[in-house]
DNA sequence: ATACATAAAAATGTCAAAATTTTTGGATTT
DNA sequence: AAATCCAAAAATTTTGACATTTTTATGTAT
């Protein structure tokens, strides 16, 4: 049987709430996944304490844990949110950054489009999301990298996760046409922001995420 | 000797970081507190784990917990994101809120203008720092209150502590006359949002925060 | 003196059991 | 039938001991 190391039940806990392995809203109990990762209760409790810093799960004293509820309102409060924080980060890289940014950009893009290339042809398996959804984020946060803001940075992250998680727990089925319509939507905003236009950047990530509002 | 239930322990720790009694950038070390609240060093980690999700305390495996470094350029990170989520908040809220917002907001301004009336004339003691405090969030919390997104709110709440985490790390004097600008800056932004008139509150916002930058 | 290796000390992390609190399910009453 | 109460079960929190890792201090070689 194979032993978990503290940080591989972190990110394995992680990857469970983001692709909703772990419904959300449901309840998270220390003592069911004791056995499954081979420790003790308090172990998966401090897992548990570290991710509730990114939000992905909610502790209340007394009462335990739970993977974050969705609803289609939280949903859109979230993605509305992170409209804000993306709009804001790339208006400054734009303003901000240098060469650098741009090729960091132009790699996580890269990356991306040829992924969701391939996910328009085949038929998607769970491992095909996984890859495709850090290789979304990597593009979101190079978009925003060169923004000079710790703090923006570090609260993006957390809101990315969350809002994958109200979206995967709500989009179970993505049509092969989801992906070509993203695909353009990705293009768009990459466009912008090299092209060192603020207005039509923001513009195009407010078209990436209205789906969701 | 008196004892500490957790959740006071939780709200000590949160006031000694936020008034930084707990130096910012400063170890701490849960052997060191375990005699002070009498319980073991396991409870004290789990504290602070639940104040890493605010972004007081750092942690890092291995490396256990540090008050959040102060700096400068970090200051003014937290103060130019806290500006982006206050004005997005009182916009929304002066877009979308109704008569019960402006009696809340209202109320926490009055609250507010009577306790920093007082410290104009009198010597400021830590409580009356804390007492403040509390009653400065209150009324910026009034007043992203009515923007129906509780996400902002909550990732508001966040940033809030940290601003002041940083802001009492680096001024330790307030001069009297520091309350007297402040007293005018809120009364600007309670004019500005009662009258609706979006820009304006935004504005005064921006100048509320700016001797951050 | 500086750098490096090593041993001792301190701090952090993990565990299993005990104490506390909440939840559950059935019996009793209104 | 609905609400209340109670006891048993389950879940959560706290504890103190032990294991591991990091830091500090010391001694040795370059």
């Amino acid at each position: 049987m194979k032993t978990y190391s503290t940080n591989e039940i972190y990110t394995d806990l992680y990857d469970q709430l983001i692709n909703a392995v772990i419904p959300a809203g449901s309840k998270i109990k220390p003592v069911e996944l004791q056995s499954k990762y081979g420790c003790s209760t308090n172990t998966i409790r401090d897992t548990l304490l570290r991710l509730s810093k990114i939000g992905l799960v909610t502790f209340q004293m007394q009462r335990g844990f739970r993977a974050r509820e969705t609803s289609p309102e939280k949903r859109a409060d979230i993605a509305k949110f992170r409209v804000l924080l993306e709009q804001e980060g790339a208006a400054l890289s734009i303003r901000k950054a240098g060469l650098d940014w741009e090729i960091r950009l132009n790699t996580a893009h890269h990356k991306l489009s040829h992924i969701e290339t391939l996910m328009t042809k085949q038929n998607l398996t769970d491992e095909h999301l996984l890859i495709w959804s850090s290789a979304e984020f990597e593009f979101h946060d190079a978009l925003i990298s060169g923004c000079e803001s710790d703090i923006l940075i570090e609260t993006y992250g957390h809101i990315y996760a969350q809002f994958r998680q109200q979206f995967v727990a709500q989009e179970r089925d993505f049509g092969a046409n989801y992906f070509e319509s993203i695909i353009h939507e990705h293009a768009a905003i990459l466009q912008a922001a090299l092209a060192r236009n603020e207005e039509t950047c923001k513009q195009a990530i407010y078209d990436h995420m209205k789906r969701n509002f």
